[in-house]
DNA sequence: CATAATAGTTATAATTTTGTAACCGTTATT
DNA sequence: AATAACGGTTACAAAATTATAACTATTATG
């Protein structure tokens, strides 16, 4: 096959392969200079800012983090008072963890730190560069969140094979 | 500023905030459990194979690699023989790395393999929305790569202050 | 009731990434 | 020629992620 007669879904693929390393090495490094958080925790944070209330398990579904380290990342988000737990009157295993006001509102505050030199670099785009960028990277952000939904039937294993 | 009169610019940065983890945690699983390399070696191989040649100090501003590291990513794909050395005749501290055919060939390959089970979520996604897809996704990625470019002049130490 | 399965924690190790400092050889500056 | 700057390597340490196994408490299944 060649370059020419690529489909659209190995060219999605393709994009998303290139994509990833890009923002990777940008973010990651914004998080560690301008926060006290690991990216890690930041992304259970950022989850959580999402759904509100998640289980310990499905927050390690949702980031495919194994589990003993979602409890460590939850461990210092609590110290920090930014989630909280909360227990499962109907099945006391379950322990869901919830965004306090106090890390809504720094999440906020977070991103804005986190954004700041994408921000700027930003700038070099017009108005109507910027909306098609908004518009792009809305589509795609929500096919993300939709195609690597947890699957309704368990099967959450973290070392599992794919 | 509520979440109605925010601009598209703080729409594009809370978006790329939220694509990164989905990505990164479905790409580096894949790199990991489908590869014999280190998600930070195919990078440097996907970033070569996109220039054909850098030096070893272009490699880590691309990917914001500190120097030793790319040091000893660069050794392993050259004992595996995807990429080699050149040596710059006019300034002999410069040492120019260059994918070999053989890297080629492979990186075509890993894509392949790394993208299967993005590829696979993806059919749940009818051909118009993966036309969107891709078009989005390739907007974003050329985006990306334009204004992460590295500044001409310099200024690219990877422990700097962003 | 006995057993198995689930949710989460603890402990520990291995891998990968990141960060520093010192060093060599080469080039640029004075 | 002396010195500084640059490109890359070496050596080493620290941080972050990933992976395993064993364990507690609770719920589900036979």
């Amino acid at each position: 096959m060649t370059d020419k007669n690529k489909t659209s879904m190995d060219m999605v693929v393709d994009n998303l392969l290139s994509i990833h390393p890009l923002l990777a090495k940008n973010i990651t490094k914004a998080i560690k200079h301008k926060t006290n958080h690991t990216p890690g925790s930041l992304f259970v944070l950022g989850t959580l800012s999402r759904h509100g209330k998640l289980s310990m398990t499905e927050i390690g579904c949702h980031l495919s983090l194994p589990k003993p380290h979602v409890t460590s990342l939850v461990e210092k988000l609590i110290t920090d008072e930014l989630v909280e737990r909360l227990h499962d009157t109907n099945d006391r295993r379950i322990i869901y963890i919830q965004i306090t006001e106090k890390g809504i509102k720094e999440f906020k505050e977070l991103k804005l730190e986190i954004g700041q030199d994408l921000r700027a670099k930003l700038q070099v785009l017009d108005a109507e560069q910027i909306n098609s960028l908004s518009e792009a990277s809305q589509l795609l952000r929500d096919v993300l969140i939709k195609i690597f939904q947890i699957q309704p039937t368990g099967s959450c294993n973290t070392s599992e094979k794919i």
